[in-house]
DNA sequence: GTTAGCACTCACTCATATAGAGTGCTAATA
DNA sequence: TATTAGCACTCTATATGAGTGAGTGCTAAC
């Protein structure tokens, strides 16, 4: 159990290193005004921290710098909400203010401003494709065996898809198909669209079953969206800011994760509402060990849709990024329910 | 005028530098079989190629160094052709192997192995989508007063735009105008499409005029398919490998003109058909400084409608990659010849 | 015209010295 | 007993100087 005192150590500790990226020694410490001790008392206090792993030395005698488990505790237990400015505040509202259609746009600037605001690295997970809705489906012939098939979503996406047409369809059958799917399948989620596509087109066109079944696998496979997040960054370049990437080789590294993640199956996961922070090894990824990412879901009702996260390093400003993703996944859920929601009631 | 012997130091001293990258000195290069001569005679014509500004000292008493004059000269006079292997030309050809429908597939596969064959990052302009031609218009509409316009092309290429309608527009004044669309527009080059879209309807249904030059207002704008190229990158890190690009400010300045280039107008005009090479100041950029960018242009019959580039340290092996964007946008320009312009014969 | 020789320059490496910030431990103090 | 002062020690960072090697320019010899 920690005393009062180590606690205080503890966070001073992380706040200066947090601060000035420096090891915080103890003489340094005793300087504060919010530290009442001499170096020497500082002095076996972040020893015992250290022999319990919340600190750590870079050398045996340098200053003292927060181990991933001193970030934890702190993270866990001692962050105090942080006062988003009135400005800030002002800044973030004025994404939804101009009224925009397209929720691609609408997370792109949230991108944008959320990585202004924190000087971080900002990713917004798109909203995940498959669970928009189908509003109107379109097949458009290209050549003899090739046609591009066309979603539009409920929300003004639009997926298309190049697939084959085996030989022998006429465009009569296609349109046939097309017009099922208009009447049938209008309302349903993307990710669904391909069993219910065999379910509908399977019991009305069961006629010329041998035939179909050609169309159908080779429009499955196009229809089949696979969940590649689409990935906006803000502020890309943002990290290679930090002075702990001033390292080629790292700085490489989290280029290539970022350029990557996307292909990363299940990497942002929405496995909890709210706030989540992970901290270097924490995120499961070389590339990010020198990383802390802190992510936030909005949500429309009780459905997670989509997520914003700020990356940064691990040495980040916890508090402010937290309060500034309060403020900002909040706004998004409210603003995206009107924009999505809407239509269903 | 340079002797001949001036023009064989120029060389290999380029040659060697290119291969190295380390300052390359008179004694060095006597050693080499190709330069039959001894350190001093070399050091006099290095002292007279630095003169005239082609080398340069790195400081008072290093090997020399090209300088961007000195590649120019090299790249416009010294550009012996290499032999491209079969295998080389094999993996080249496998791109088109396997008979893709989507041009961007090709796009990005051809990126894909013309990075790998060189080791620099290479760089495609993607068609430009003006000069697709339209396929299929049509119009979903999304709630009262919003709806999307989706435009197939030839080329399997889907553009949508949200775009909001004027009220007192009803359903079966789009569907008259969508039909319209599709009767009289198809095979319209897309950057044409507002201009003709003008004319075209405004013929037709004169007799709604005033509200009619709303709801063309609106689809115009956002019809009008600004000129942001697309870029597919290969091998987006290579350069990192680069010893020249070993300090984070470079790379970080580099990485940023590769996500921005697209935004920059013009960057890739192609005034030229044919190869061509920008080296160092030349790219007119500053992050591009160090860099040269070779580029080729593919085409269908005599319009341009792509290009390729690979862009590497100035030091980089300009012969090799010359050959093989040689090849490449030959091959390219055959392939997709077949696939874009066989319809319109 | 070409080359050998020589004095000179500069970057790089390595060892050494020094200053500064920090630590751990022990003994004195409140 | 908890806190602090004091002291010896450790390690980094920085500066300095010597030595090495690759290079140059110039001059004189071939």
């Amino acid at each position: 159990m920690l005393t009062n005192r180590q606690l205080l150590i503890l966070q001073v500790t992380v706040d200066d290193f947090i601060e000035t990226a420096q090891p915080v020694g103890s003489r340094q410490l005793s300087k504060k005004e919010e530290v009442p001790f001499s170096p020497a008392t500082i002095r076996n206090d972040m020893a015992d921290l250290e022999e319990m792993g919340f600190l750590e030395k870079t050398h045996t005698s340098s200053g003292r710098v927060p181990s991933q488990k001193g970030y934890r505790y702190y993270v866990d237990n001692m962050l105090t909400p942080q006062r988003i400015s009135n400005n800030e505040i002002k800044q973030i509202r004025s994404i939804f203010e101009e009224r925009m259609v397209e929720t691609e746009q609408i997370i792109r600037k949230s991108a944008a401003i959320l990585s202004e605001l924190t000087n971080y690295t900002s990713i917004m997970l798109g909203l995940d494709v498959r669970k928009h809705r189908v509003k109107r489906f379109s097949i458009v012939p290209l050549t003899d065996d090739s046609a591009v098939a066309i979603i539009v979503t409920d929300s003004g996406h639009v997926e298309n898809r190049v697939f084959s047409i085996p030989e022998s369809f006429t465009a009569s059958d296609i349109e046939r198909m097309v017009n099922l799917i208009n009447e049938r399948l209008v309302g349903v989620h993307l990710h669904e669209l391909p069993t219910k596509l065999e379910a509908v087109t399977l019991a009305v066109l069961r006629q010329n079953n041998g035939r179909l079944n050609d169309l159908l696998g080779s429009l499955n496979k196009a229809l089949t969206i696979e969940h590649e997040d689409k990935v906006y960054y803000g502020g890309k370049m943002q990290l290679l800011n930090q002075p702990e990437f001033n390292d080629v080789e790292k700085a490489r590294s989290i280029m290539y994760w970022m350029d990557h993640v996307n292909q990363m199956p299940g990497l942002f996961h929405l496995d909890q509402k709210g706030i989540q922070i992970r901290i270097g090894t924490e995120n499961n990824h070389l590339a990010m060990e020198d990383c802390s990412i802190i992510t936030a879901s909005y949500d429309i009702g009780e459905e997670q849709i989509g997520s914003i996260a700020i990356i940064g390093p691990t040495r980040m400003d916890y508090k402010r990024v937290v309060s500034l993703l309060d403020v900002m996944s909040v706004d998004l859920s409210r603003e995206l329910s009107k924009i999505l929601h809407g239509p269903h009631g």
